[in-house]
DNA sequence: TGAAATGTTGGGGCG
DNA sequence: ACGCCCCAACATTTC
């Protein structure tokens, strides 16, 4: 037997393209056929959340789409990859596996689980890193442990990381004629009765990707820096769920706004601003590598001793967006409307969540990986740490937003209010922030009354005092 | 990638 | 012209 006869299976996870993609262009590269598999595990840990479930959908259907027209059609199966894998080795006649791995903990171990599985039933695995800009473990300061402090882990990473791995989409692939595929509506990706995203406006896949990337260098990246802060504003690049699904690479993002600084279509210190915040994202996966409970476990174990409140009513009209805070209730309803919230807005809603209400960040966290098309275990376990005060280079116990404050100095006119609280629509920009201030002529004559849009469930300046006091004991015990 | 309380300064109104 | 008060604007400190 030629190992050279045998086909390359490219096991596609959180890597939904074909351009910039390391495992399968190891895979062409080879010259043997190609049998491209995406897996479906019932037993994901965590289980992924509706919206990223939603998500998954589009983009494997654009997926498919494109490696058709390169050749080689997307395989859907389901069950346990340590199964799955070995089982469509056989049938192929694989002679290799390559994938571009995860980093996630769970996934890490699994594997590692998996290629041992594959090598011992003769087939070769290779892991390729395609989703973020270095491997976690390659980041250190000089005692060889991992940063705990985001400035010096940027200045680390992009002092010497190195742009790589990029390259044009393959074509021609050879496939292996006859390999059976599941039928992905009979996965139930997609949510009916009742279907909630009818909202959602997003194109996933690598071509809306990279539209998204293009549609954000032409717009907002040239006033970045001022302009993310505006949630009624395109100021933001929403790149998060094309990321998070690996639909981009993150050095292709990062080399087309430095590109597009360089020619003079942005100033360079507001591409750095963004990259920046890339920079964020590989800090969140390299934390989560390193400190793998960080999804579940305070960062800084003297929080874990701190009795969150339990606050049933709190916490359901913080996730329905009737908390009496207009910015607070507009994120959230963003949030449930299109799978996605502003990230200044994101910040204003958990540090009501976690300090208004002294409700635990867990919680909050949990909303958002069901919620969120771009829900990241990373990103999501460390930016709830950091808004509690519980995580790495966290922000200080007695950082409480206002969420009138926030709502007046990033949303000045009302517009984002409007937009998702239409009940207050038709407040002047005066008391679009503060309704439950203003003068009941200005309510009425808006048609406000507390049936319509609620008083606020708690007095910010008390709650404020509340949580000072509270989270003042942590910081005493520490 | 806060907010609020407290402190300081300086301009203008006014006796 | 002067002192006094008010207060906005800004700076510093504290939580």
């Amino acid at each position: 037997m030629s190992s050279d006869q045998s086909s390359v299976i490219v096991w596609f996870r959180r890597d939904l393209r074909l351009a910039d993609n390391p495992a399968l262009a190891h895979a062409v590269a080879t010259g043997r056929p190609i049998v491209p598999v995406y897996i479906l595990d019932r037993d994901e840990n965590p289980a992924p959340g509706g919206a990223a479930k939603w998500w998954l959908d589009k983009s494997l259907k654009a997926l498919d789409i494109s490696l058709t027209a390169a050749g080689s059609p997307l395989v859907l199966r389901s069950g346990h990859a340590e199964l799955e894998l070995p089982r469509l080795a056989g049938e192929v006649g694989a002679g290799l596996v390559v994938m571009n791995r995860l980093f996630e903990p769970v996934a890490w171990a699994r594997d590692a689980e998996i290629a041992h599985e594959l090598k011992s039933a003769g087939v070769d695995c290779k892991g390729y890193n395609g989703s973020l800009l270095c491997s976690p473990g390659s980041v250190l300061n000089g005692s060889g442990q991992p940063y705990k402090v985001f400035t010096p882990f940027s200045k680390s990473l992009l002092s010497t990381a190195e742009p790589r791995d990029l390259g044009p989409a393959p074509t021609g692939l050879s496939s292996v004629p006859g390999t059976g595929s599941e039928a992905i509506e009979d996965w139930n990706l997609q949510p009916s009765s009742p279907d909630w995203s009818t909202g959602f406006d997003w194109s996933p896949g690598e071509i809306g990707a990279r539209r998204a990337l293009e549609e954000f260098i032409k717009g907002g990246l040239a006033r970045y820096s001022s302009g993310r802060d505006r949630p009624a504003e395109q100021g933001s690049s929403r790149l998060s769920p094309h990321l998070h699904w690996g639909e981009l690479h993150p050095w292709r993002v990062v080399e087309s706004v430095r590109a597009a600084a360089e020619s003079g279509k942005a100033p360079k210190s507001e591409a750095e601003a963004f990259v920046r915040e890339i920079v964020w994202r590989e800090f969140s996966a390299h934390l989560l590598h390193h400190f793998p409970r960080l999804p579940e476990r305070a960062f800084r174990p003297e929080y874990d001793a701190f009795e969150w409140r339990d606050d049933p009513a709190g916490f359901e009209a913080w996730t329905r967006g009737r908390t009496g805070y207009p910015i607070v209730d507009a994120g959230m309803r963003q949030l449930w409307t299109t799978g996605w919230m502003h990230n200044r807005v994101r910040m204003i809603v958990a540090s009501f969540l976690v300090k208004d209400l002294l409700i635990d960040w867990r919680r909050g966290q949990a909303w958002f990986w069901d919620t969120l098309v771009d829900a990241d275990l990373g990103n999501n376990s460390q930016n709830w740490q950091w808004i509690a005060g519980s995580g790495a280079d966290a922000s200080p116990f007695f950082r409480v937003f206002n969420p009138t404050t926030q709502g007046e100095k990033f949303d000045p006119k009302g517009d984002y209010v409007r937009r998702w609280v239409p009940e207050l629509a038709a407040l002047p920009a005066k008391w679009i922030h503060t309704p439950h201030d203003a003068p009941s002529d200005v309510l009425s004559a808006a048609g406000v009354t507390p049936r319509t849009y609620p008083k606020p469930i708690v007095d910010h300046k008390a709650a404020r005092e509340r949580a000072l006091a509270a989270l003042k004991q942590i910081a005493r015990a520490d």
